[in-house]
DNA sequence: GAGCATGTAGGACGCTCATCCTATATAGCA
DNA sequence: TGCTATATAGGATGAGCGTCCTACATGCTC
């Protein structure tokens, strides 16, 4: 049984080492150093570099659905739980000013080199897109809650987008506001709606 | 002098490849395969892959300059111009649905390697920005007309990434329907105003 | 202490790739 | 016909990388 503290480790320095490099351009090496083991002391955890890859998908994933978890614990309103994942681009700001979203980089990268985990890191959006779709539900879009969920996923995705290649963080809070007076707008047609009836 | 023509046919080819498989993970060979030409010809024409690089980026801003004045000499309104840009979502939804938006996908991957051209390839956005910029002050919105120009990319740049992960061409085509009835009500408030003055 | 599973280190192997070198072909011109 | 610039071909080189092998250390069990 392999020692999970220091798979676990590996796992952790190649997720953020592929965001911020990409997976091609990063090396064992770069790992193993950032990790703090041999080079060679890899093959004893992982056999190829696409099983690093998997595992480090699978984190994400774990960390998404369990992240996603939360938000719906808590006894907020729906709109209150889109505000949430709304809200990602302005606590992760830094970070995506200098590396754009990871969820979107890492698929565009995938889906150049066609690789076989490309359909599992799209998952990732997947989770987002269902999780989305149902608050949308729950404030009352029974119609048109999957394409909300996808006109919001992408908004987040061109935000990202641009404000990496500008480096502006302030881009990336003016768009914020436009959603969330979006979002806001939704809720009143709800409560209107709900008034008639 | 270089024989131009194999030289721009090089670079066509280059720039093809690397929007189908990405800058780093298209090699000299497949280049030379796509040419027509041997490998070791190669150092005639271009001394390094960076080179190849921008040739291929500065081609992109040349075709990107000549699309755009075209655009501006057709005598239409500002906005049917804008309805050009967005109409390029639909143009080319078959290639964005494969490989993703051209610019948003080179600019990505040059930020991961912190390649040296990657401000010149950003400056690809900084293109389509200025132009829309001016596009949305003549439409009268001398206030926003940048942020209005940042808004409307974001919304392609989203609109492509998603429609690349999910392969979803359909996905293009009703956000573009959004935002054509967007930029209708821009107008409509630009001919409200103009009528009470 | 002997035996064994677990974990680590460091280097070897083989491949790919960008880069570079040299030989050759073509064409215009004296 | 030679001379030279242009262009092409094909292989050499050297570096980097993923992968793999072997030797060593640690700690647990009998």
């Amino acid at each position: 049984m392999a020692n999970t503290q220091t798979r676990d480790c590996i796992i952790a320095e190649a997720d953020q080492l592929f965001y911020e490099q990409g997976f091609e351009h990063t090396t064992f090496s770069q790992i193993a150093e950032a990790v703090g083991i041999s080079r060679g002391n890899f093959y004893y955890h992982f056999k190829t570099k696409d099983e690093i890859l998997d595992s480090v998908i699978n984190r994400r994933l774990a960390r998404t659905r369990s992240m996603l978890e939360e938000w719906e614990v808590q006894g907020d309103s729906p709109g209150d739980r889109i505000r949430s994942f709304i809200n990602i681009l302005i606590m992760n700001r830094a970070k995506i000013k200098r590396y754009g979203c990871p969820v979107g980089t890492l698929c565009s990268e995938l889906a150049k080199l066609e690789h076989p985990a490309k359909s599992n890191a799209n998952e990732l959006f997947t989770l987002f897109r269902a999780w989305l779709r149902r608050q949308f539900e729950l404030l009352g879009r029974h119609g048109d809650a999957d394409q909300l969920a996808m006109h919001l996923l992408a908004a987040s995705q061109g935000v990202a987008t641009l404000a990496s290649a500008f480096q502006d963080e302030e881009f990336i809070s003016s768009e914020v506001g436009r959603l969330n007076e979006w979002l806001i707008s939704l809720e009143r047609h709800r409560n209107a709606k709900s008034e008639v009836s």
